[in-house]
DNA sequence: GTTAACGGTGTTTTT
DNA sequence: CACCGTTAAC
């Protein structure tokens, strides 16, 4: 691997279009096409590059590329892999459908890839009415489905349980593999049980699906009509796996279904990345994947290409304390040929806010000599701003990001928020799309509820008239309807803090509407994807996200949860609030098992560097930094405390926090 | 029917 | 501490 600097588009060698494989890399993607395949791979070592490669290869062999199925886990992963194949197969390209945008494509030219609820969701959209909903359906996110929860323990005059955990026993039925369920449900308590009817008519009769839907009304669609199955079986002949370790029963039963007895399924997975636990991930469906496919054909990679020695060797550290009694697989075994590297700094701050102004204190440095001005931010591809442009701040929390964006923003540091408030969670999209949706659907109580809140039942019912009125079908013609009838921007301005930034997030919206002509389209494209923030938090335009855009290219340092950035590589990697209590959360201290999946947590934000890796604490440092070798590490303090080591004795560690709060 | 103010509550991670 | 729901007043 040749050192490489700061490229372009953040990307390594390894893992653009075609590079050289290693030979356990390509005793992978060359692979027997219709065997099931099995690809263990550690942080690193350049899982989603043979992913990618290995799609290439079953073009290559002839298998048509719309009859393959590439799961991932994120939207993010998905456009990155997209991009990749799009680029590596011109021909798919330049075919019929114009080349450059990746919405809309037919699925006869390209292979499909995509999240589980994409996929979910353009089945259904499909069979809509075998399920007692019409094309046009829409989908709830967890705020819908929250308040149709509330409503019903309301009319049940259950005021006093709370939505949430209900919620949450509702979403684990619906996660729970269709052969389960009924004992499952049995089990429950008897409210739990007439909440869940009440919810279930109640998304029917608002012809709605809830994000668990999206999978698990597909594999209910499936059982019930075995010729719909059949249809896609037919379609995907290939299906390919993105962190498979993190598959939960659901997933699997669906996967099963759709392989069905044919063993063309290739996955990949690390078992020390598992994160979603929380979720109903179940590593045992990855630990048992060779004996659940018969001649499975199995890669282990562990050549790292990503991070110096210095950052792997700190990684494995951590990851090395957590003890399994399976026989997983460990990735303790990985190793690179890239140079040492410079020591992981990890630094002491007297806070949280001390720590945000020196994280973004060492990027600002980075940024002198280099052309960085002030006003950089306004001119993106000032060169200055290149040098950031892989550096990427993690935390645990959302919450987390609010210190760190101040601290930016002082220091006009252009930044890009992850995740966090989504854009289609602000209230102002909230209600343009309650109007949507409206439109679109009369017996969407909830859009209709929303509105009547928000404005007045007098305005609710010019809204409604003015779209009858005005057939118009367009996205966009009806976003323009719904502002210029409620005098939205005069109402904006009334009642809403920060009207100027709300006004440049329904620009984007109206940017994002010009290129829908179906309402139904367009609003199940906008809860699906959740889209990360086109704008920041202080409201500068960055930039509309292109397709297949990563993070990386962007001339900002990226924010985000590590658990958005799994999967993804910086150059430079701010890890904040390596603190008890924060890594790990407090409210996962419970069990061995949750501090062992904040462990493996830890060291997916460590694998994320290539060059520069820097853990930053206060108060009480986490148990985690006291698990990183101390020859690879360098303190720093701002505390005055002369730190070599961090020793952690667990019950001591223990009081110390207690008596903290 | 609408607005303003107050008090209580819950507070990880994501598709 | 920020968001919600309820209550009280208009």
């Amino acid at each position: 691997m040749v050192s490489k600097t700061f490229t372009k588009s953040g990307k390594t060698q390894e893992n653009q279009g075609s590079p050289a494989l290693n030979p356990d890399q390509e005793r992978a993607v060359r692979a027997a096409p219709d065997k099931p395949l099995l690809i263990v791979a550690g942080a690193g070592t350049g899982k989603t590059a043979t992913l990618t490669s290995r799609v290439a290869f079953l073009i290559k062999e002839g298998v048509p590329p719309a009859s393959i199925c590439a799961i991932t886990f994120t939207n993010k992963a998905a456009r990155e892999m997209e991009e990749r194949i799009v680029s590596s197969f011109k021909f798919l390209a330049s075919s019929e459908d114009e080349p450059p945008k990746t919405k809309n494509y037919p699925l006869k030219t390209r292979p499909f890839i995509g999240t589980f609820h994409a996929f979910g969701a353009r089945i259904l959209r499909r069979h809509a009415a075998l399920l007692g909903r019409t094309p046009g359906f829409v989908i709830f996110d967890d705020h819908d489905s929250f308040s149709l929860v509330k409503k019903i323990l309301k009319d049940m005059d259950r005021r006093k349980e709370s939505p949430a955990i209900i919620l949450g026993k509702i979403s684990a039925l619906k996660n729970t593999p269709s052969g389960d369920q009924k004992a499952k449900l049995d089990a429950e308590a008897p409210l739990v049980q007439s909440v869940f009817a009440r919810y279930e008519a109640g998304l029917e009769e608002q012809n709605a699906f809830d994000f668990d839907d999206l999978l698990a009304k597909v594999v209910l669609l499936f059982h019930k009509a075995p010729a719909v199955l059949d249809r896609y079986r037919a379609q995907f002949t290939h299906i390919l796996i993105d962190e498979y370790q993190d598959l939960n029963d659901l997933q699997y039963e669906f996967t099963r279904l759709l392989v069905g007895d044919r063993a063309s399924i290739s996955v990949v997975g690390d078992a020390e990345q598992t994160i979603y636990g929380w979720r109903g991930s179940n590593i045992e469906i990855f630990l048992r994947f060779p004996d659940d496919w018969a001649e499975a054909h199995m890669v282990t990679l562990d050549q790292n290409y990503r991070s110096t020695r210095h950052i792997l060797r700190a990684a494995s550290g951590v990851i090395q304390n957590n003890v399994y009694d399976t026989k997983v697989q460990r990735a303790t075994g990985l190793w690179t040929e890239n140079a040492e590297g410079k020591k992981v700094v990890a630094h002491e701050a007297l806070g949280e806010d001390a720590e945000a102004e020196w994280i973004a204190e060492q990027i600002g440095y980075r940024l002198q000599g280099t052309g960085y001005r002030k006003n950089a931010d306004t001119e993106p591809g000032s060169p200055g701003l290149e040098a950031i442009s892989s550096t990427a701040i993690l935390y645990r929390t959302n919450a987390q990001s609010r210190a760190l964006e101040q601290a930016l923003l002082r220091r006009r540091i252009p930044y890009r928020v992850y995740g966090g408030l989504k854009f289609y969670e602000r209230r102002e999209i909230k209600d343009i799309v309650a109007a949507l949706r409206y439109s679109l659907n009369p017996k969407d109580q909830l859009a209709q509820e929303r509105l009547e809140k928000n404005f007045s039942k007098r305005m609710f019912r010019t809204l409604a008239d003015a779209f009858a009125n005005h057939p118009d079908p367009s996205p966009l013609a009806r976003i323009d309807l719904f502002l210029k009838t409620a005098g939205y921007f005069e109402y904006m301005e009334r009642n809403m803090t920060n009207p100027r930034e709300r006004r440049e997030n329904i620009e984007e919206l109206v940017h994002f509407a010009a290129g829908y002509k179906d309402i139904a389209e367009f609003l199940g494209e906008i809860a699906l994807l959740q889209s990360t923030d086109n704008l920041n938090a202080n409201g500068r335009r960055i930039r509309a996200e292109a397709p297949g855009q990563t993070p990386q290219e962007e001339h900002a340092v990226s924010l985000m949860t590590i658990h958005l950035a799994k999967g993804l590589e910086f150059d430079r990697v701010f890890v904040a609030g390596v603190v008890e209590g924060v890594l790990p959360h407090a409210r996962s201290m419970g069990s061995v098992d949750e501090v062992q999946e904040e462990r493996r947590l830890m060291y997916v934000a460590m694998t994320r560097a290539r060059k520069e890796l820097y853990l930053s604490f206060y108060e009480l440092p986490s148990r985690f930094l006291g698990e990183v070798p101390e020859d690879t590490l360098e303190f720093q303090s701002e505390t005055g405390t002369d730190r070599k080591s961090l020793d952690y004795d667990g019950e001591e560690y223990e009081e110390r926090y207690i008596s903290l709060d």
